[in-house]
DNA sequence: AGCACGCCGACT
DNA sequence: GTCGGCGTGCTC
């Protein structure tokens, strides 16, 4: 087996494919499928994962394998195989998907550099350009005025060699440790022999007798308020020794979780975990469905289903939605699986990640507790795989490769032999018709563990209250009820669902709104800087003075932002402490949990924040949930947008009354009648699911149909309206007949970065060959694509229809 | 992708 | 002779 396929770093439909290399002698024993190595490739030197090996190969002159990265296989087979399926099933690279599974240190970076290669004189522009020295970055030449011909003969005749170098940009952490460099005995001479002056050095010699063992330097410092020149004379001395060691960043190092124990489970838990058990018994795949009401003990039931992974030997994934990735989620299973558990989570700087990333590579964690990407954990024997709150839209990735973390679980639960859970108070359409049809298997939380009743919902008319002259954000009854709160000393949680609304600039007097030029969205305000910009480029200006149109001075910006909702409620409640929660407030690590730790500590009475304190929180004096625009997102061109506004109501009102108080929920809306705000005040799940499949029928979206988008973007638009229009026909061709090709139409934002965009959706039930039907087409487009101008994207099962 | 190579036209 | 600008084709 002397040699190597290879997947190499170049992500291109040509390149997608691998490439054989030899294995040099020196690596034959060593080199495993799996590893990352650096190969020649044309003129550059790039990294590649070995996926295979062999004894021949078509090719005839092969060159060498350069250099192998990892001492271990940072990819099982099975990873590899899954690569290939995710590569195929998202319509994207083999190399994309492999590298989407690692963390970002293990990616390579590569840098050029000119190497001097003669002792005789370069070139005047030449000398002056290496200034005395051999090796300069290749930059260096860019930003001068030597012409790329000059280089080019100078290349030729042999002067300077191109060198290519690949970087991994590992960042391991070490510390010094100090330990004794003699036996005891001639430690215990040396101390005799040392002068009665050195104090600091006779303090060291005698620890060291006392405890001959390495111990970390700053604490051996710290512990004799000394310096490292006490140290160094000492290892001069060859009394002692200091070496690196290598230690992991534990970004909880500081907290202390206490440990927990199995809580005793309800009638209904014990129901629905048993099937899970026997099938973790008996290795066997399954999906379930864990439908349960928010405070019903689903974590308890991954918990104790977890336990029985652990005491069996293998290992279990929990995926968390990013955001309810909070230190109280995070301690509930440190308390209970203590230094068993992994977490892998965005706010983790690329270091913390990687140490993660290796403490479950080297099998020193059980249980891996993350977002979206944990779900490629180098795990390899894996009982079960846990997909909290199933409904998110976080588990699809939104770049290539466009990937489903549940459909990713599914089939590495099939490969494991191993259930899936997937858990929720409020299931997407598609795993719920899923478990109705008998494909996965139901299991339903319908009580609260603290057997009170979900909070009562309210929903106010918005409309009444203007036409009863209330021209502020907040009704009457909201404002009676947090006046009413505030005196008894209880909090509120206020969302502000902020999705599909921008703070955007419009002029009073002749409308205009303020677009970016580069593409066709409105610029968003960010009163911070009294600036515009645009979201998806990353255009910017000042904010205006005057109306460009018009020039009218009545230009003003709109939209309800927290930082306006705060304002106004300063004004009236002046004596109430507010807690913003908002992208701009917790941009800071650490900042989330921060603000978190104050509300819980009562330093203020309202907390008030968008999406991301929908989820996961519990806080016992939370007695007033209110929504202040629950039906912000009910009129965006996604089909999703009903389905979202009930989960996300469903979620919001569970934060109200968790413990000993009865909460309440105050939803304000323009659209009361809407279905998923009615359905969703009242709790019906089924009620909302009937209604909401009946819609999904009609107009042909999933579940009933799979979904793909295609969407073309060129800098012209009658290119991209023809190249889509083109591949609308050859799908037609293509698929069955009861398939349904949509398009060519504008994209919903028809313009980003100067570039035009349209669309092609298809709707199908079963088409088998629909991935290899897609490729085929784009591989007409492949001249077109390699120059830049044309790109088309392919989304299979989109969240966005953007 | 990213690079070399080759051909062309332009400038000095 | 010196340079930049593309289009083309290849990478085990």
């Amino acid at each position: 087996m002397k040699i190597a396929n290879v997947i190499v770093d170049v992500p291109a439909s040509s390149i997608n494919q691998t490439f054989d290399y030899l294995i040099p002698d020196k690596y034959l024993d060593i080199l495993q499928v799996g590893m990352r190595v650096t190969v020649p490739f044309g003129p550059r030197k790039i990294m590649g994962f070995v996926v295979g090996k062999a004894a021949q190969s078509e090719f005839k002159k092969l060159r060498e394998i350069d250099q192998v990265l990892d001492l271990t296989p940072v990819l099982t087979t099975e990873l590899l195989n899954l690569g290939k399926w995710v590569a195929k099933n998202t319509v994207s690279f083999y190399i994309t998907a492999l590298q989407a599974m690692l963390p970002q240190v293990l990616k390579a970076q590569y840098k050029k550099e000119l190497v001097r290669d003669t002792e005789e004189q370069l070139s005047e522009e030449m000398e002056h350009l290496f200034a005395g020295r051999d090796v300069i970055g290749y930059e260096e030449f860019e930003g001068s005025t030597i012409s790329y011909y000059q280089l080019q003969k100078a290349v030729q005749d042999g002067d300077i060699v191109i060198k290519y170098l690949v970087h991994s940009k590992i960042t391991k952490k070490y510390v010094t440790m100090v330990q004794p460099a003699k036996e005891p005995y001639l430690m215990e001479e040396a101390f005799q022999d040392l002068s009665k002056q050195a104090v600091k050095q006779r303090e060291l010699l005698a620890y060291f007798i006392e405890k001959p063992e390495p111990v970390e330097k700053k604490l051996l410092l710290k512990k004799y308020q000394t310096t490292s020149s006490t140290i160094k004379t000492l290892v001069d001395k060859a009394l002692l020794e200091t070496n690196q060691v290598e230690v992991y960043r534990d970004p909880h190092q500081q907290q202390q979780f206490s440990k927990t124990t199995a809580l005793d489970l309800t009638e209904e838990q014990k129901r629905a975990i048993a099937p899970m058990k026997e099938k973790i018994a008996n290795n066997e795949h399954e999906v379930f469905l864990l439908h349960g009401v928010t405070g019903s003990g689903k974590t308890e039931v991954y918990l104790q289903a977890i336990q029985d992974v652990i005491h069996k030997g293998q290992e279990a994934i929990v995926l968390v939605p990013e955001i309810a990735l909070t230190p109280q989620m995070v301690n509930r299973f440190k308390g209970r699986f203590g230094s068993k558990v992994a977490v892998m989570h965005s706010a983790l700087s690329a270091g913390e990640k990687y140490d993660e990333w290796r403490r479950i590579h080297q099998k020193e964690v059980q249980v891996v507790v993350g977002a979206r990407s944990a779900i490629f954990a180098p795990f390899e024997n894996i009982g079960i795989i846990i997909i909290d709150e199933e409904h998110e839209g976080t588990y699809k990735q939104e770049d290539q490769p466009r990937y489903h973390a549940r459909d990713v679980a599914i089939e590495r639960g099939k490969t494991h032999h191993c259930p899936v859970v997937l858990g929720s108070a409020t299931p997407t359409l598609e795993t719920f018709a899923r478990a109705e049809k008998g494909v996965y298997q139901l299991a339903t939380l319908s009580k609260r563990t603290n057997q009170k009743d979900m909070p009562k919902v309210d929903i106010i008319d918005m409309r009444a209250e203007l036409h009863a002259g209330n021209r502020t954000m907040f009704s009457r009854v909201l404002m009676e009820k947090m006046e009413q709160c505030l005196e008894k000393g209880e909090q509120i949680v206020l969302l502000l669902n902020r999705r599909g609304y921008s703070t955007f600039v419009m002029c009073r007097d002749c409308g205009h709104v303020k677009e970016c030029p580069h593409c066709d969205i409105a610029l968003t305000y960010h009163k911070n800087t009294n600036h515009l910009k645009c979201h998806y480029c990353s255009y910017e200006e000042p904010m205006p003075t005057v109306c460009p149109e018009c020039e009218s001075d009545l230009i003003r910006y709109f939209g309800t932002g927290t930082q306006r909702v705060e304002e106004a409620l300063t004004k009236l409640l002046p004596e109430a402490g507010i807690i913003r929660m908002d992208v701009d407030t917790t941009r800071r690590k650490g900042s989330h949990e921060k603000l978190l730790r104050k509300f819980a500590n009562k330093e203020a009475s309202i907390l008030l924040g968008t999406q991301m304190i929908a989820k996961g929180l519990d806080f016992e004096n939370v007695t007033l949930v209110g929504v202040l625009t629950a039906d912000s997102m009910l009129h965006l061109p996604d089909f999703r947008s009903s389905e979202k506004t009930f989960q996300l109501l469903t979620q919001v009102s569970g934060r109200a009354g968790r413990h000993e108080l009865t909460g309440e929920v105050i939803v304000q809306t323009y659209t009361p009648d809407h279905y998923s705000i009615e359905l969703a005040s009242q709790y019906d799940f089924e009620g909302f699911y009937k209604k909401e499949m009946a819609t999904r029928r009609t107009f042909q979206y999933p579940p009933y149909f799979f979904l793909a988008l295609i969407t073309v973007s060129h800098p012209n638009k009658v290119s991209a309206a023809q190249t889509t229009s083109h591949i609308v026909k050859d799908l037609l061709h293509n698929v069955r007949n009861n398939t349904v090709v949509l398009g060519p139409s504008p994209s919903p934002i028809p313009r980003i970065k100067d570039r035009y965009r349209y669309q092609c959706m298809i709707k199908y039930k079963n088409e088998p060959h629909l991935r290899e039907i897609i490729s085929s087409i784009m591989a007409h487009f492949k001249e077109e694509t390699q120059k830049g101008e044309l790109l088309i994207t392919v989304d299979m099962q989109p969240h966005h229809l953007m």
